[in-house]
DNA sequence: CGCCAGGGCCTCA
DNA sequence: TGAGGCCATGGC
């Protein structure tokens, strides 16, 4: 029965390194912020199509972002769906880092971070936690519909168990390093997309010996 | 064709 | 405070 950091070694030995999150433009930080706020229920792929669309406009900057209008911007991110929600999300996101600039919420501890990202309207606990983790790299450890999954049905977690639940689970079950934290959720991802999807394929699944297979 | 994807908000008990 | 409805495109 591996522990937290036994099953992290096992995907690490099977998927290596995943250098999250993907970058392709300049603001990597901004951009990163944006694509956590587009990616929320939706593929990768159409977020990338989505942030091609702002990058080609030069839109990857708050002044830019500030200054365009919301159904402009929707019109742009449209192939990242529910992209009215994610127009007006994205406005009320570069108001506040309008006025909490990054490198003022670079300074904050974790705790207040946290609650002051919350406060935004299209911030939710994962987008919160994934723009603390990878685009401020403090450690928060991320949670979200892959997470509850697998461990769920490795038997780690149960189902009537919160976010704030399974994430308290997973930051005292590991060290409180942002790198740890980084990689475990990028090969969660990635364990989730190759083997442990809805319908699982539990076939050569590099945690196939110790999951309990509950459904 | 139907299913699904790196959620979150609003509403209504 | 928790469940249910809603938002929407693109890949397979």
């Amino acid at each position: 029965m591996a522990g937290l950091t036994g099953i992290y070694n096992k995907l690490l030995a099977r998927f290596g390194e995943q250098f999250w999150w993907p970058v392709t433009t300049g603001n990597s930080t901004l951009e990163i912020i944006i694509g956590a706020v587009l990616t929320q229920n939706t593929a990768w792929s159409n977020v990338e199509k989505a942030i091609g669309n702002l990058s080609r406009e030069k839109m990857i900057s708050i002044e830019r972002m500030r200054s365009i209008g919301e159904k402009k911007l929707a019109s742009m991110i449209k192939p990242s769906g529910y992209y009215n929600q994610k127009a007006r999300k994205l406005k009320n996101v570069v108001e506040y880092l309008e006025n909490n600039p990054l490198r003022q919420l670079a300074k904050m501890d974790v705790k207040q971070l946290r609650k002051s990202l919350l406060g935004v309207n299209g911030i939710g606990p994962e987008t919160a936690d994934s723009i603390i983790l990878y685009a401020l790299e403090k450690p928060s450890f991320v949670v979200d519909m892959y997470t509850k999954r697998i461990f769920f049905r490795i038997g780690l977690i149960d189902k009537n168990q919160g976010y704030e639940e399974v994430k308290q689970f997973f930051e005292s079950g590991l060290p409180k390093d942002v790198n740890v934290y980084k990689e475990y959720h990028a090969l969660i991802v990635e364990l989730a997309k190759n083997f442990c999807k809805k319908k699982p394929l539990c076939e050569s699944c590099p945690l196939e010996k110790n999951c309990e297979k509950r459904m």
